[in-house]
RNA sequence: GGCGAUGUAGCUCAGUUGGUUAGAGCAUGCGGCUCAUAUCCGCAGUGUCCGGGGUUCAAGUCCCUGCAUCGCCA
C-alpha cells in the first residue's frame, strides 16, 4: 500500500454541489495518477449522517432520519460516476461497523483520562435549540429569533486536547509537508500561538438523539468529530482490519478549508491520544465561488456538478476543474471560462492535433505506425521536449500543483502543432523521394500523442481510453515503463477517432452565426408544409428546457385518483407532480427515466409545488412514458 | 481591534535569492497554410507592475506608510 487517500465524509443536509465534486475529483485525480505510477492505491469518501440538522430536514420531508439519511446517501454516491470518480470505498458514518468502532474509541480514550465530565456555560436560544458563539449574535440577538439568548449552564463530556498542544505545533514544524499549501500551515500555527481549548464532544440526549450514544454514560450522544473524523481510521478497518496498518501508514487527506481547524487540529489529537500515528498529509483546497449565476443563451445555465457533465461531458468537466483552479486558491467559476477552456484547449489544441495527425497517417501512412528513419534537430527537440515534459508534469502532480501539471502538457501539445507546420508532411506526401522523412515526421507526432495520452490518463480517464484505442495501446497505462521515448512498433494499426471535443457555440459565435445558417437552410430548400402559421422558430424551441430525469421516489398523492408525487434526479432533486396514477404505480415508476420539461414555471397541484412536467403519449386509452433507450446521466438535455 | 495574504496588459494569472528593452494563455488586428473539429502557424501591439515615501549603482522584487480586497483570530 503506498496511499490511502480521502475525501471528507460529506453532510448530508444538502445536495452534492460543486464543492463536494472538486474535492472529490481531486482524490480521484491522485489515486488514478499514482496507479500510474505504479502504486498501490486506497481511495475513500463517503457521508455524514448524524446531528439535529438532520433531524430537522427529515422531519420536514416527513421523513425517519435513517430513511433520510438513505435517501441522500445514495446521492452522493451515484454523483461519482457520472464524473468519472471510482472511489474503493463509501463509508457511512450509520454504518453498524463504524458505530462500533466509535464507541470503542471513546471508551479508549476516556478510559486513559483523556475525557472528561464537565460544565459548559454558555449563551442558549430556545429557538435554535442550542448554544450560539459570540460573534454569531447580531445586536446580542439571535440572527435567526431576534431573542436575547438566555446564560445557560449543560453539564458535557470533554476531549483533553489543550494537552497535545506543544507536541501538536512541534510535529507540524519538523513536518514542513504535513499541512499544505503552506498558507494553511501558516494559519494552522498561527491559530495555535493562543492557548488551545479543550473540545467539548457530547450532547445530552433530550437535545439530541440522532447521534452515536457515549458508550460510558448512555444519557449522552457523541457530538460530530469524535464521530466524523473517526471514519478514516473505521473505513479501512480499525483496528484489526487486516489492512488497516499498512493502510493507515500512508493517509493522506484533502479537505476544503472550512474544516481546515478540525481536520488540522481536532484529528492530529485525537489520533495522538489514541496511539496512532497521525496522516501524512493534509491537502487544504480552496472554494469555487459561482457568482451570480448569469444565464447564457446558447450554453444555458448549469450549477451542479451533473449538470456540468450533462451539458459539457465529463472529460472537458474534469479538465476545467483542474486545470482552472490553482490548489489551495478560490477561483471564481462561469459557463464561459469553462466554454472557453473546452473550445480552445480541448477542441482547438488537443483535439484538433489528433484528428489531423490520426487523418495524416490514415491517408499518408496507410493507417500504419510508420518505420522512422534518421531524427534531425527538430524532430529531437520534439521528443526531448516531450521527455521534459514527463518530468515536469510529475514534479506538477507531486506538488498538487494540477494546472502546473496540465499546462506542461499543453507546452507539448502546442509544440506538436507547430511541428506540424514546420514539417508539412502534406507537402511531403507528395514527392515518394520523401518517404522516409514523412514516416519520421509522422511517428515524432505518433509518439508525442502516445506520451501525451498517457499522462491525461488521470485527468480524462474516457477521453484519454479513447485516444489510447485509436493509438491501438492495449496495455494498461504505467508512467514507468511507457514514459519512455520510441515504443510505438512499426506496423500497427492506427485508428480514427470520433470527434472528442467538438467545439461549442458560445453566445458570440450565435450571434455571428443566423445569416450564414438561414442562407444555408434556403439552399438546402426545406419541404416546408405550406401553412407556416402553426411552425414554432427553432429559438423558440429552445427555450424549451427537455431534460432526462431519473425518479428516485414516487407516491400518491392523497385524494386524487390520477396524481403521483414524483421526486427526480434531473439533476438536482425536484418535486413533479404528473397526471399518470391511472396507469402507473409508485413502485413501477422508481428507477425510470422519464422526459422532462424543466423550465415550466412551477404550478401547485392539490398542496404540491410541481417544479416540471413529465412528458407523455396518449395513446390506446393508455399513457405511455417516453424515455431514452439506454440510461443516460440524470439531467443530459435533449435538443 | 490583532495577525496574515493579495493588488502586474481588456480578462485570468507567471515573475526564482533585487540586475539588461516586464512575460504566458485567452480576447483583439493583420498575414500565411490546407493535414485537421472554419482548426493550425506567424506577426503586431498596448502596461503610472495599487498610491506615496525610503534603501541601493540598480526595485515589480527589500523597508516604511496609505488605500482596496480577502482570510484567520478576538
Amino acid at each position: 500500500m503506498s496511499l490511502y487517500i480521502t475525501t471528507p465524509i460529506f453532510y448530508v443536509n444538502a445536495q452534492p454541489h460543486l464543492g463536494h465534486a472538486y474535492s472529490t475529483l481531486v482524490a480521484d485525480v491522485v489515486c488514478r495518477y499514482r496507479r500510474l505510477r505504479g502504486e498501490t492505491v486506497f481511495f475513500q469518501t463517503g457521508t455524514d449522517e448524524h446531528g439535529d440538522k438532520i433531524v430537522a430536514a427529515a422531519e420536514k420531508g416527513g421523513l425517519e432520519p435513517k430513511a433520510y439519511t438513505d435517501q441522500i446517501s445514495a446521492m452522493f454516491r451515484q454523483a461519482w460516476p457520472p464524473l468519472d470518480i471510482a472511489p474503493d470505498h463509501f463509508i457511512r458514518t450509520t454504518d453498524p461497523e463504524h458505530i462500533r468502532t466509535v464507541q470503542a474509541v471513546l471508551q479508549k480514550v476516556y478510559d486513559q483520562g483523556n475525557i472528561y465530565f464537565s460544565d459548559y456555560t454558555g449563551l442558549y436560544c430556545q429557538g435554535c435549540e442550542r448554544f450560539l458563539t459570540e460573534k454569531e449574535l447580531i445586536d446580542g440577538k439571535c440572527p435567526d429569533h431576534h431573542t436575547q439568548p438566555q446564560l445557560m449552564a449543560e453539564q458535557n463530556y470533554f476531549f483533553h486536547m489543550g494537552k497535545f498542544q506543544e507536541w501538536l505545533i512541534r510535529h507540524i514544524q519538523e513536518h514542513p509537508e504535513f499541512i499544505t499549501p503552506e498558507r494553511y500551515k501558516n494559519e494552522v500555527l498561527s491559530f495555535l500561538k493562543e492557548p488551545l481549548e479543550d473540545l467539548c464532544i457530547s450532547r445530552p440526549k433530550e437535545r439530541l438523539t440522532w447521534g452515536i450514544p457515549l458508550p460510558f454514560d448512555d444519557r449522552f450522544v457523541t457530538y460530530v468529530w469524535f464521530d466524523a473524523l473517526i471514519n478514516y481510521i473505521t473505513g479501512i478497518g480499525y483496528p484489526t482490519g487486516p489492512d488497516f496498518e499498512a493502510r493507515w501508514a500512508t493517509a493522506e487527506h484533502v479537505i476544503a478549508k472550512d474544516i481546515l481547524k478540525p481536520h488540522a487540529i481536532f484529528w492530529p489529537t485525537m489520533l495522538k491520544a489514541l496511539g496512532l500515528p497521525v496522516y501524512k498529509r493534509l491537502h487544504v483546497h480552496g472554494y469555487w465561488n459561482m457568482g451570480e449565476a448569469k444565464m447564457s443563451k446558447s450554453l444555458g445555465n448549469v450549477v451542479g456538478p451533473l449538470e456540468m457533465v450533462a451539458q459539457f461531458g465529463v472529460d472537458t468537466v474534469r479538465y476545467f476543474l483542474m486545470r482552472e483552479m490553482v490548489f489551495g486558491l478560490d477561483t471564481a467559476f462561469t459557463v464561459e471560462a469553462m466554454a472557453a477552456r473546452r473550445n480552445s484547449d480541448l477542441a482547438n489544441d488537443l483535439g484538433n492535433l489528433f484528428s489531423r495527425s490520426l487523418t495524416m497517417v490514415q491517408n499518408f501512412a496507410n493507417s500504419k505506425v510508420p518505420t522512422p528513419g534518421e531524427a534531425l534537430a527538430q524532430d529531437q527537440e520534439l521528443a526531448d521536449a516531450t521527455l521534459a515534459m514527463l518530468s515536469d508534469y510529475t514534479a506538477a502532480m507531486d506538488g498538487f500543483a494540477f494546472h502546473r501539471a496540465l499546462q506542461a502538457v499543453w507546452e507539448v501539445i502546442s509544440r506538436a502543432n507547430r511541428y506540424i507546420v514546420t514539417n508539412a508532411p502534406w507537402e511531403l506526401a507528395k514527392e515518394p523521394a520523401n518517404a522516409p522523412r514523412l514516416a519520421t515526421v509522422l511517428y515524432h507526432l505518433l509518439e508525442t500523442l502516445r506520451l501525451v495520452t498517457l499522462v491525461l490518463t488521470p485527468i480524462m480517464p474516457s477521453a484519454a481510453a479513447q485516444m489510447a484505442a485509436a493509438l491501438h495501446l492495449e496495455t494498461r497505462p504505467d508512467m514507468a515503463s511507457q514514459g519512455r521515448w520510441g515504443l510505438l512498433m512499426a506496423g500497427t494499426p492506427v485508428a480514427m477517432l470520433p470527434n472528442l471535443f467538438p467545439r461549442l457555440k458560445t453566445d458570440k459565435a450565435a450571434k455571428e452565426e443566423p445569416a450564414a445558417a438561414k442562407a444555408q437552410s434556403q439552399a438546402a430548400g426545406p419541404v416546408v408544409p405550406a401553412a407556416d402559421d402553426n411552425l414554432l422558430a427553432y429559438e423558440d424551441f429552445q427555450k424549451v428546457e427537455l431534460r432526462v430525469a431519473t425518479v428516485i421516489a414516487a407516491t400518491r398523492l392523497p385524494k386524487s385518483d390520477r396524481l403521483l408525487k414524483l421526486t427526480v434526479q434531473a439533476p438536482e432533486e425536484r418535486t413533479v407532480v404528473a397526471g399518470i396514477a391511472e396507469f402507473h404505480s409508485p413502485e413501477e415508476m422508481i428507477g425510470r427515466q422519464v422526459l422532462l420539461v424543466a423550465n415550466l414555471k412551477p404550478a401547485k397541484l392539490m398542496g404540491v409545488t410541481s417544479q416540471g412536467m413529465v412528458l407523455a403519449v396518449k395513446h390506446d386509452g393508455r399513457l405511455v412514458l417516453p424515455t431514452v433507450p439506454e440510461p443516460v446521466p440524470p439531467g443530459s438535455r435533449l435538443s
